[in-house]
DNA sequence: ATGGTGGGGAACCCA
């Protein structure tokens, strides 16, 4: 099965570049983040006429997520555990019933700038108890993977001018260091383990032309358990997408697994 | 050093 993650920085003004993506890719399951669209306005029956269950998770003007699947999902959870006054709608859960099952969490973690301040000391309680989460889930026997707009820069590699994050939320060492004790709870990043192209990149920016001088940094991950890394058989980036009329600043990242 | 561009939704907030 293919499973995507795509930040679409809203789903009003995305409806025709998304649409017309899942046509191109046909992933079983697309994960989604920033549809800024409350659950009611989301629009529902356009996906189930493409053959898709639509789960959303949704927020006035801000952040939510959602899940697209053509296969059937079960168990759907909607929130990140930890605290009851988060009203922020950044995390989803469902099991995706494939030839196996693989529990899937789709997130939009927080971006934490500026630096130091408020945004920033939620972004990092935040990964905590994302954290937690990711711990819960390792003690059940299905694979799992948790793939969205992580809101990091992992490594120097991951942007073409590392140099001018350096301030950056995105690339600040607490939140380098909460990934990296993300991956080393077993976790496997799907696009180094699987793709090996120099300059990949997931998001440019809006201003300064940053798509056409490939100025980007690499920030929608797939994180997979130690049994899901075990079903992957490829992981892409579609890129070029980036170029097409009315984009998302941010692209499309997909595995394949053997699932 | 600044401002440059988008989306949401109706004056700014967020990225």
């Amino acid at each position: 099965m293919i499973i995507a993650t795509y930040n679409i920085n809203g789903i009003k003004a995305r409806l025709n570049a998304l649409t017309n993506w899942l046509e191109m890719r046909k992933p079983d399951v697309a994960i989604l983040q920033e549809i800024k669209s409350v659950d009611e306005n989301f629009p529902r029956e356009h996906f189930e006429d493409m053959g898709y269950q639509v789960e959303t998770h949704g927020q006035k003007s801000f952040n939510g997520v959602a899940i697209l699947s053509k296969l059937p999902l079960e168990d759907i959870r909607r929130g990140l555990p930890g605290d009851d006054s988060d009203e922020q709608a950044r995390w989803i859960e469902a099991t995706v019933m494939g030839e196996k099952a693989v529990r899937i969490c789709g997130l939009y973690l927080p971006n934490g700038n500026p630096v130091p301040g408020p945004k920033y000391d939620y972004k990092l309680a935040w990964m905590e108890r994302m954290e937690a989460r990711a711990r819960q889930l390792l003690e059940f026997e299905e694979p799992f993977l948790m793939a969205g707009d992580y809101n990091i820069i992992p490594q120097a590699e991951d942007a073409k001018h590392p140099e001018n994050w350096t301030e950056d939320a995105l690339y600040r060492p607490e939140s380098r260091a909460a990934w990296r004790r993300l991956l080393n709870l077993g976790f496997t990043d799907a696009l180094r383990a699987r793709n090996a192209a120099p300059e990949t990149y997931s998001f440019w920016d809006f201003q300064r032309g940053a798509w056409n001088r490939n100025d980007g940094i690499r920030i929608d991950h797939f994180l997979l358990s130690s049994d899901c890394a075990d079903l992957l058989e490829d992981c892409q980036i579609d890129s070029e997408i980036r170029g097409y009329e009315k984009p998302s600043d941010h692209v499309p990242v997909w595995v394949k697994l053997a699932a």
